[in-house]
DNA sequence: GTAAAATGCCAACACGTGTTGACAAATTCA
DNA sequence: TGAATTTGTCAACACGTGTTGGCATTTTAC
């Protein structure tokens, strides 16, 4: 059923509808203050509809937040540029409306659901820690908890919080400034 | 009435069980996540009483979240350990039981409520934002984004999020490698 | 001791929430 | 065309929310 893209049912449509809508208002609103009325509105369908095409609204957030980080291999980049093209990355993909707006949804629903945490925490174990453990050794958890702890700080100010010097800041002197935080955590592990 | 503090009636006892079960909860579970009857319970009266000593929720969060960030005046230190000081300083403030519990419960409030996210952006134009520019210089407002970055980012993902790496950290480890970071920030707007 | 004020509890309200079932309209298939 | 299946709407339920007013109880003051 999900796996021929060639045929678009009309059910399909509006399953989009609802699917992309979930994701602007809990990105928006997050979890908890976003409701089934207002996904229903927003995709123009009735609310009951989103209940039967996902079940709920914890399975609907649950696919709205599957998101995928697209780390790079950072073994291929050379060694002390490896904070810089992470903070770019991330501002790449946080910027760009066409990809995933995932982050922002989990990070403002994060703070208040523990669902949303949750999944927070394993998108972080499973993608952003094995992208780390390869290049910076046995100490590979504390490492990757710090650039963690500076790089959700970066989206947090900037998209959930919207701390006007921080969304003013330019995006050429974010890359600079953070990555150098970055590249520092980075190398403390192999002196 | 609030200015004799050696006379202690019956209604201020319970006043202060009411505002400290506040902040306890606020912090835990944020500001919607906190309902009136939790609070109630907590304080061990009746949620009618909480509406009544303090006129509503909201009222009642803007009390409970009312935080003094304690910052010490950096310019008596010297230059080159302001970073790790300004660290060591919010951990303290962040770690000790006694003191202030508020900025936890802004971070957590502030991702999914408009009225926690205005109070927060207050607290850091009224009290970082200052502090940081007395040795800043111009570039203060960017210097004291930047540093709002790491240190929001610290307190999110060691007391909101609890991401495991960074929990586990020891607060020696955290004071000089984030202490690093804040100090670059602050040294990069006087080259 | 008795009147008055405070402190507190109870029940209820109006409202918004996620969710469900019955029924209409549209689409598909033969 | 006619029957069957999908797609959608409507009304309603059961529940939790902040908030309110009325009444019991305790404390205070004379």
């Amino acid at each position: 059923m999900t796996d021929s893209p060639a045929k678009k049912t009309k059910s399909d449509r509006t399953r989009e509808a609802i699917l992309e809508a979930a994701r602007l208002l809990f990105a928006q609103k997050g979890y908890d203050g976003t409701t089934v009325r207002d996904i229903a509105a927003a995709a123009a369908i009735d609310p009951a509809m989103v209940i039967r095409y996902f079940g709920g609204k914890d399975a609907l957030f649950a696919r709205a937040a599957d998101l995928d980080l697209r780390l790079p291999d950072l073994t291929t980049l050379p060694r002390h540029a490896v904070g810089e093209a992470l903070v770019r990355h991330f501002l790449t993909v946080w910027e760009g409306d066409g990809g995933t707006i995932g982050l922002p949804i989990a990070l403002r629903s994060a703070a208040s659901n523990d669902l949303a945490a949750a999944r927070l925490r394993e998108i972080f174990a499973t993608q952003v820690a094995p992208a780390i453990a390869r290049l910076a050794g046995p100490d590979a958890p504390a490492v990757a908890g710090l650039v963690a702890t500076q790089i959700l700080g970066l989206a947090f100010t900037r998209y959930v919080l919207r701390l006007p010097p921080v969304v003013a800041l330019p995006r050429e002197r974010i890359v600079a400034e953070v990555g150098r935080s970055i590249q520092a955590y980075i190398d403390g592990a192999r002196p």
